[in-house]
RNA sequence: GCCCCCAUCGUCUAGCGGUCUAGGACACUGGCCUUUCAAGCCGGCGGCAGGGGUUCAAAUCCCCUUGGGGGCGCCA
């Protein structure tokens, strides 16, 4: 028997920025589409029409691809199985809508919404279940009201008939999973605007697109129930479901904007890089099988397995994301750390993008000079300020010898620097560790005035490195600067 | 109110009945390296939510309690 080609999507609702648990899901779905040499599909969920933007659309998109990831068939490419936008595909939802009529299976309801939604109110303010039933629904079906509906261009409603009895299935990643008979009343398929309601759109488009495993968040498991209540209806096996739980603040709760960071774009714009990203969050709720951290997508892809993902939510630890942004930029190539640094470094006002394509040898040794101190490429420019801005009016203290001393040191390495005709790194730090040998200052109060006299501060790049990034004019001006009218 | 899910160091996790005095990573912390900070290396602190079972044997299986999360919409 040929096993069954997988087909899985990612189906993101367009109302908003592509949040960071969206985008774990996308990444498994497409982990697990390219393990299986599979299909990864992008279907757009845009049947709310209030809330469904083509400006999110394309952001959405925009963040996928940010983060490498890519799909065999979708709304911007096409494919067999089209079209990808729910709002495009009316007709079917109609349609199958129609057959659940026809069946018995479903029936049509007059109310307006706003009634609808004052019955649920009324029965939750009883201490019910808000669960509907056919028979509540009957008193809005009167002549008058099914003209109002004519006259303003309305379809009723559709509401399917949920079979009381108990429904079970396999989660692939939770196990079994039962629903006790009643634990839902009958809900709505169709909106009386023509519209399909969620529920019912994922499942024929998850049957008319032949997707075979639905990899999706942990707040869809309950609806699991309808969902599998109308495959039954339409006498369909459904996929295979597997859901993943929840991405959750520090504070426990389902992570939200108050958490801080929770959109793709954001942790682009502060400097994560995607390989990072993605390495973090494969990590939540995922593991290698030998436990390895730090890994690219293509291994990610050779490991992934269902049956590797956790069940239990996973808190979005920032501190460690940002650990491991670190630790890319540190092994990523100069290069590339130094294009994505350089609107940063504009940004601050440090250099012109020109000045920073005219000098990018030069920068990217500075961009080398200080890239194991941070964690994000957002964080580079305040680490190059010692190249750029220089150190305030710092008077020396020459009180003691050993102080003196270290203002001869000084003075000697200025004038050798000044005779310098080539600035070639191994000179310049000859230059200095000969005045050292020469004048035996007491050695780490020399080079720690020595790095206050040149940048202002008490830390920062190794010394030779700022030494001869910083280029002759400066040093020697910045040590004028400190020791000019010095005796 | 009803339904569903979850529960190992502060956090992410390994563990799928004996190999666990529970392993790794981040964070924290001590040390080394070093002209500084950082990076790096070595070490330390720290956990099976509680209670019942099942079993010769339980972090691992079952039940209850507690705690957390999600859902019950003409939202997705």
């Amino acid at each position: 028997m040929v096993k069954e080609m997988v087909r899985v999507r990612f189906a993101p609702s367009p109302t908003g920025h592509l949040h960071v648990g969206g985008a774990r899901t996308a990444l498994f779905n497409y982990l697990y589409a390219q393990h299986a040499a599979g299909k990864f599909i992008l279907r757009i969920e845009d049947t709310d029409m209030e809330r469904s933007t083509k400006e999110s659309e394309e952001k959405l998109i925009e963040s996928l691809l940010w983060m490498g990831i890519s799909w065999d068939e979708g709304p911007d490419i096409g494919g067999p199985y089209g079209p990808y936008r729910q709002s495009e595909r009316k007709f079917t939802y109609r349609q199958m809508a129609e057959q659940l009529l026809e069946e018995g299976k479903a029936y049509e309801v007059f109310a307006y919404p706003e009634e609808i939604k004052k019955l649920h109110d009324a029965l939750m303010a009883m201490g019910k279940a808000p669960h509907y039933t056919e028979e509540m629904f009957k008193e809005f079906d009167t002549p008058e009201r099914r003209r109002a509906f004519k006259e303003k261009g309305l379809t009723p409603a559709v509401f399917f008939k949920m079979p009381r009895k108990e429904y079970a299935f396999i989660d692939l990643v939770k196990g079994e999973v039962v629903f006790k008979e009643g634990s839902l009343g009958d809900f709505a398929i169709m909106r009386s605007n023509g519209l399909p309601i969620y529920n019912f759109a994922v499942v024929i488009d998850d049957i008319s697109m032949e997707i075979t495993h639905v990899i999706r968040g942990d707040d869809h498991l309950s609806n699991t129930l309808k969902q599998l209540a109308l495959y039954e209806a339409f006498g369909i096996v459904p996929p295979k479901f597997a859901h993943v739980s929840m991405i959750l603040g520090p504070d426990g709760k389902k992570l939200s904007k108050r958490h801080g960071a929770t959109s793709v774009e954001e942790f682009r714009d502060k400097g994560f890089l995607p390989e990072a990203f993605i390495n973090y969050l494969v990590l939540l709720g995922w593991s290698h099988p030998e436990g390895k951290e730090i890994m690219s997508i293509d291994e990610m892809i050779r490991e992934f397995s269902i049956e590797r993902l956790h069940s239990s939510p996973a808190v979005f630890d920032v501190t460690k994301a940002r650990w491991m942004n670190g630790v890319y930029i540190r092994q990523v190539n100069l290069e590339r750390v130094t294009e994505l640094a350089i609107p940063y470094i504009v940004e601050k006002g440090y250099m012109t993008e020109e000045q920073a394509k005219a000098n990018i040898k030069w920068l990217r040794k500075a961009v080398d000079s200080v890239r194991k101190s941070v964690e994000t490429i957002e964080e580079i420019p305040e680490k190059l300020e010692v190249y750029f801005k220089g150190p305030e009016i710092i008077e020396l203290p020459v009180k003691t010898e050993e102080e003196k001393q270290v203002v001869l040191v000084l003075k000697k390495i200025r004038e050798h620097l000044e005779e310098l005709d080539v600035w070639d790194h191994k000179a310049v730090v000859d230059i200095v560790k000969n005045a050292v040998k020469e004048i035996k200052p007491d050695r780490k109060l020399f080079y720690q005035t020595f790095r206050k006299v040149l940048t202002g501060m008490d830390e920062g790049p190794e010394l030779v490195e700022i030494l001869f990034l910083l280029g002759k004019n400066k040093v020697t001006d910045r040590i004028d600067r400190a020791v000019g009218n010095l005796c």
